[in-house]
DNA sequence: TTTTTGATAGAAATCGATTTCGAAAATATT
DNA sequence: AATATTTTCGAAATCGATTTCTATCAAAAA
């Protein structure tokens, strides 16, 4: 037996193959019975074109990738989850992949991406990428590419991220309404643009209420995990230097130096303030709970969808889509640790 | 230009499609020093054949579909890690999608997957369904299904689950040892086999240790979630039956359990002892941190599509496979709140 | 030397769609 | 009534691989 197919179709109708297919391609030269006739007999059955055989004409796979830099975060998460919502309402499906952080992933799955033809790829790049040009492949082979959050602004194609100088501003200025004069800030790398934006964000604030900057209270953290969090407070603690706020760019940066305060008798809220990022779940189970940036995953999953949608029709238009970035709006959350 | 194709190789090394093809799939009637010429090129050039031009001879399209009942959950979280990690070094690539614990949803997606021609369907059964038919039309077309974790006992298809009830025995054993006569039980709805299997080891473990087992100690949650935690907890206290232990089936289940619990001058262990259900990682961030039941995710995710493996390769060897059930081990961690 | 066999390679059909181009019929124009 | 134009449809080529079947040539057997 096996699925149906057009021939099938043809043939319980009496026509050609050729009608069938101009009557699912939306071809003018159909008589409009014939049209209803081939439309009510294909939504009868259920049909629908094989879409591994009409890619070896069209070209178009109908499917897209999304490249996660890590699973296990409540963030991404969200992203894949608002993805899901939407893209599973299309005639889309979609690929799944996970580079890791890792520059020899990322260039290994988007090279298997290729190969399979998506029509797309959602390219969050990871923390190690130095060289872009595997996005530039992508964009050679005539595939879209939409980045999204971890964004490299010298690659012309559409980009998706949250405002984060405005909501690391945000939380600074928190802080700083909650009396606060010397904050500490826990960043990320040197490259990653989220990790100069907090930065910046955190700078503004600052400046605005002309509170002298010192570099002193800046520490690094590579990995945005507890670990980093607790030696990042322990560093501050023993360089001497007096705090009694503390911005962190992730929740869990923010729950590692919470644990190392409490282990050394510094009281959250009430010796220093802390605000995170991210609004991971567990925030809002920790003792104290954590204030922190919620960002709006599962929209900005959706917007990587939408967005690639309307590239894809502009290019079929032969448009050229100017200012095609979207930034999207977080909140701050208040909670106990702030 | 365009990505090279088989006829290139061809023309490069003037030979014909056929035989290219040939030294690819492994056919016999090629000369040795042949195959070698065509396969140096190959691996110089990086060919790798157009998976969508091949399927239609070959009716494999190298890709198969991981179901999720739900996105947002660390378990489900870590089967999906753990199998990219696998799949990923594979040629396969894999479709991720989510059910949302919706039998409509679930139907929809396995009729897309199909339409797509998936090699393999990962499932794992949604709380709603009942009708098992669109599980036995994916074996009618062909293709492989592997049920895991919420499975279905009358399906023939290999099934990749937790020891559910090995892991709530020593739950509720952990609790016994810990002196707990009186323990409580937040149980599941009455159909997915995971929640049945739990509350058969809860049984086991009073069995054991003559403890009456009474059913006014259980208590139904059909959402696993903190809200139904706290609730039961609440109908639990208000019914007036007297407790000393509680066994949940989720860490959402417990969190919501032990916020009540705090608001009523219950402490938490040393009124009542708690233990969850899934080790989600932010049960050791509580206050207090949540004994639970660790379940190897990754684990998991990782023995699906090594599964899938193995029953794709048995069935090109036309072999029938039998007792291809896999119960994984799961692990007690032991923490404040017990 | 002739015939058989085996090894090796290619021609052509095929998978299920799309798309170009030409033919036939219906309609409009002169 | 003759011609031009539209409408409507289908034959056949095509996409990039696989697979069957046949052809060729050399070596082995007769």
């Amino acid at each position: 037996m096996g699925r149906t197919k057009l021939s099938d179709i043809a043939k319980a109708l009496e026509l050609s193959k050729t009608t069938i297919s101009k009557v699912l391609n939306g071809y003018p030269d159909v008589n409009a019975l014939t049209r209803k006739r081939v439309l009510d007999y294909i939504k009868e059955v259920g049909f629908e074109a094989n879409t591994q055989a009409s890619f070896l004409r069209t070209k178009e796979t109908k499917t897209v990738a999304l490249i996660l830099p890590q699973i296990s975060h409540d963030f991404f998460n969200s992203i894949l989850e608002g993805m899901m919502k939407i893209a599973q309402q299309t005639e889309y499906t979609f690929y799944v992949a996970c580079s890791n952080e890792s520059y020899e992933l990322e260039t290994k799955l988007i090279s298997k991406f290729l190969k399979r033809n998506v029509d797309a790829i959602f390219l969050s790049i990871s923390r190690e990428t130095r060289n872009f040009d595997h996005l530039r492949a992508i964009r050679e082979e005539g595939k879209i590419l939409v980045l999204y959050d971890k964004i490299e602004k010298t690659i012309d194609c559409p980009k998706i991220i949250i405002d984060d100088r405005k909501a690391s501003f945000t939380a600074t200025e928190h802080l700083i309404k909650k009396g606060c004069r010397k904050i500490l800030h826990f960043r990320g790398g040197f490259l990653p643009q989220i990790s100069i934006d907090r930065y910046l964000g955190y700078r503004d604030a600052l400046d605005k209420y002309d509170i002298p900057f010192d570099k002193e209270r800046i520490f690094i953290c590579e990995n945005a995990n507890e670990k980093d969090g607790f030696f990042a407070a322990k560093k501050a603690l023993e360089s001497g230097i007096d705090f009694d706020g503390l911005f962190t760019i992730s929740d869990l940066l923010a729950i590692g130096a919470i644990q190392f305060f409490k282990k050394n008798k510094i009281q959250v809220p009430e010796d220093i303030s802390v605000v995170g990022f991210s609004n991971w779940k567990l925030s809002s189970f920790t003792y104290p709970t954590i204030t922190t940036i919620d960002q709006p995953g599962n929209l900005m999953g959706e917007k990587i969808f939408q967005t690639f949608l309307t590239e894809k029709s502009l290019k079929k238009q032969g448009l050229d889509p100017e200012n095609r970035d979207i930034k999207l709006p977080s909140k701050l959350i208040i909670r106990e640790s702030s």
